[in-house]
DNA sequence: CAGTGGTCTAGACCACTCC
DNA sequence: GAGTGGTCTAGACCACTGA
């Protein structure tokens, strides 16, 4: 029988919690794997079922975990279904949703400018690789995105032909770099857009565009890509229900 | 002891789910009173406390519901906190966030556009009721808001003067015309700044600015108010985390 | 102080998955 | 059929509110 560490003054479920989020961040019960059934955690934490159920309800809605009844537990892959990008109308002309192709225009290395070195919490002139890409559907250009790494773990991207591989470049973090996304904070705006973007988004000079800022982290939290991202905002539709 | 109706198939607690959203949407729990305690409820339907709980849990998650602990549980007024309003900076120049005014510029009545009796839910030549508003902070102006009532219950608006009451609508929906707002779905997306706008905000013909299209229903969830509000974008910041 | 919601237990039985 | 999560019970005790 195990114990729980962290605050006392805390309800059991709500240690639990912290305990067992620990174990996925901490890549011990890598995404995909499941964690012990409920009666085992019982067991070895003595607590009742009860308790350890709502522990686990409460990562579940964090989408930490997800449950599938008569097979178990498992930890979530991030997906980012959540992300300000699914209000992108990607769809062709069948309206049919689809993830747009990818092209990288640029990829190298450079000192980082003052914003990115903030955002990315690295010292004034670190080293950082800039991507510039681009996103179409059926030929037609909808994002521009620049993308920002420090050089320190992801050196390998640049020797890397980014277009060989899918369209997604968050395997590829995690396969060549071993750098695994596990959150992001996204903001968006919108504005006028740049003369560059309008010539690569192929729009009129001064067309309103949204603008998608995302800071990437690990399961530490720790900050491991910055991401701006500008589409037409003909194309950007954001739609929520409130009470 | 009552006993619960809908469907036998859903487990308990959903079906007390419903029943409690029931009496709340028929306004025989209005917004501020309590319900009944839990082992009260557990009395009058035959079950187990943990088993309501379940089902005011979730009301709560829903934030239909309140729980103060020690007073009781309670119907809550719908707030609105999570507008998509609340991402247009609303400060003044010392950064203290606050409510603007309001200027009504317009009040009356006249035949529905084809896509207003469209979002209302009205027949094609419904008459309406059509506001437009200003608000502004210290004499700024920030947003432009186009308001369409259906003229059947909210008739008693043309008479009023809307600018003599504080800068919030739904108390007067409320009071004057018995008209409760319960929720909306609010649509965000980007565009050009037309030429009456531009004129109205004191902004640059063309600029980019951001709309927000709101639909607002009654808790039997019949729409009472469509409003579309445009603002620039320079004072709009949207931010969510994402996993 | 009585009454409320908040936490927690130790079970029972069901629905589903997989061998 | 064995093992998983899903539902449900009938309590106990605690923390907080308000008269």
């Amino acid at each position: 029988m195990n114990s729980l560490s962290s605050d006392e003054r805390l309800p059991l479920y709500q240690r639990l919690r912290d305990q067992l989020a620990e174990h996925i961040a901490n890549n011990r019960w890598p995404a995909g794997t499941a964690i012990p059934t409920e009666a085992a955690l019982a067991a070895e934490y003595g607590l009742s079922i009860g308790t350890v159920r709502k522990a686990i309800d409460q990562l579940v809605s964090e989408s930490l975990l997800e449950r599938q009844q008569g097979r178990g537990t498992f930890v979530r892959r991030p997906q980012f279904l959540s992300s300000l990008f699914r209000f992108f109308r990607f769809q062709d002309a069948d309206g049919v949703r689809q993830v747009p192709e990818s092209r990288i225009l640029s990829n190298e290395a450079l000192t980082a400018p003052r914003e990115v070195s903030q955002a990315l919490a690295l010292e004034p002139d670190a080293q950082v690789i800039r991507l510039l890409r681009l996103r179409l559907l059926s030929g037609q250009p909808l994002l521009v995105e620049e993308i920002w790494l420090p050089l320190e773990p992801f050196a390998a991207i640049l020797d890397h032909d980014l277009n060989a591989q899918g369209p997604l470049l968050y395997p590829i973090y995690e396969s060549l770099c071993g750098q695994v996304i596990a959150a992001a904070d996204e903001t968006l705006t919108a504005e006028a857009v740049s003369e560059v973007h309008a010539r690569l988004l192929r729009v009129e000079a001064g067309s309103p565009v949204v603008m998608i800022e995302r800071l990437a982290r690990n399961y530490a939290g720790h900050p491991l890509e910055w991401r701006r991202s500008w589409g037409h905002a003909r194309h950007f539709r954001y739609s929520v229900e409130i009470r």
